[in-house]
DNA sequence: ATATTTTCTTATCTTTTGTTAACGTTTTGA
DNA sequence: TCAAAACGTTAACAAAAGATAAGAAAATAT
């Protein structure tokens, strides 16, 4: 895809929070870098300031922690979605999560230098100060939903959840990083899934 | 406590996301209210929108929703902090959470209309839209520390980890909110606290 | 194409958590 | 002040989840 066709796909995907007029998007689209992640690479890693945020034009990337020599799924991100550690680029501290491209991903991507520069700039603050509110505020309802989630659903409750809205990561996702995504182990999801499966096995009540 | 003390207070709380000048301090002050919310009264309830925030001046709440006609308490804000059922507000949809009063709770408080107006009054709209944008980025920071602690860490370490950083929640909430609060029973969190206090009774490995 | 790795399931055993109930204590409210 | 409600612990049992290992199937890489 050329980048002229990925540009427009991420200026529709941003109206959602804010609408650029043509003088504006050329500013803003100057700031903007086109990037390729190879299948495994990374876009973060612990221990690295995450000083950027892309957006997935085609590709997938999930986010991980290391736990006593293990990784935990906590999140995915797939096409026409932003991807960034938030926390670390957020507070300019480093981070302690792996961002990963599941295949070969093409991104969109500016720096936390690039929107410092921005919002420095009278010509485009205004606006960028209204995205990243719009921008947070989007996802804080989502972490708001999540947290929810592991505060009053079972496990089973969750996969159930996510069959009935969560397409795209059943379909794409092997198994073992959706069962990390809902908070329990591999082994404990295939027993879910297959009380799931069979509830006529199940003993009545 | 008379209102201009704490209207200060409020004012040296926001200098941690906007500096208003006098002018602009002036003119948003007159977007507040002050309330107080009786013991067990509450600052929202489901099925209705929020469309408030508030600053805590003294007392506390709670957030909590019914599951199965049992109460899950998913959080506390305290004294100098902000109150609000933030994805409610932030859409203008009915919530789902119930925010009540653990105490007679002082409060100052500004509406969704009240934000909108100044949001579109040029004098205020880009310190608003920064104050959002830094307040929504806060709580994005929080979010992600929570997501990340009930994906990664044994109700056992969640408790222990609140032990050395929640002194606030530990010494104020009763026992079986904080159980809510960590993920888990208050039968549970009982065990633990057995379990930790007494580690020598351990078998050794 | 085939050897290797990854993925998923299943089994076994252990640990933890949930559920329910009982009891004593503390707090609350009338 | 006193009855009622709320709170925390403990026990007993059931259900669920974690840990580990083994094996089969699928995907991947060379």
């Amino acid at each position: 895809m050329e980048t002229s066709a990925a540009l427009s796909i991420f200026r529709k995907y941003l109206e959602q929070f804010v609408e650029f007029n043509e003088a504006e998007w050329i500013v803003f689209t100057q700031h903007l870098s086109f990037a390729t992640l190879k299948k495994k690479h990374y876009f973060t890693e612990p221990g690295k300031v995450c000083d950027k945020v892309g957006f997935i034009v085609t590709g997938a990337v999930r986010y991980f922690h290391m736990k006593d020599g293990e990784d935990i799924t906590g999140y995915f991100s797939f096409e026409n979605e932003l991807v960034s550690s938030y926390k670390s680029y957020l507070t300019g501290l480093p981070g302690h999560t792996y961002v990963q491209a599941l295949e070969d991903t093409k991104l969109i991507t500016f720096t936390r230098r690039d929107m410092d520069q921005m919002l420095a700039n009278p010509m485009l603050a205004y606006k960028m100060e209204h995205f990243g509110r719009m921008v947070a505020e989007h996802y804080i309802c989502c972490y708001e939903d999540r947290v929810v989630s592991f505060l009053t659903q079972t496990p089973e409750q969750r996969y159930l959840n996510l069959l009935s809205t969560g397409k795209e990561i059943l379909q794409r996702m092997p198994q073992h990083y959706i069962a990390h995504f809902l908070g329990i182990t591999p082994v404990s999801l295939s027993r879910i899934r297959k009380r799931v499966m069979e509830p006529h096995l199940n003993p009545p009540r």
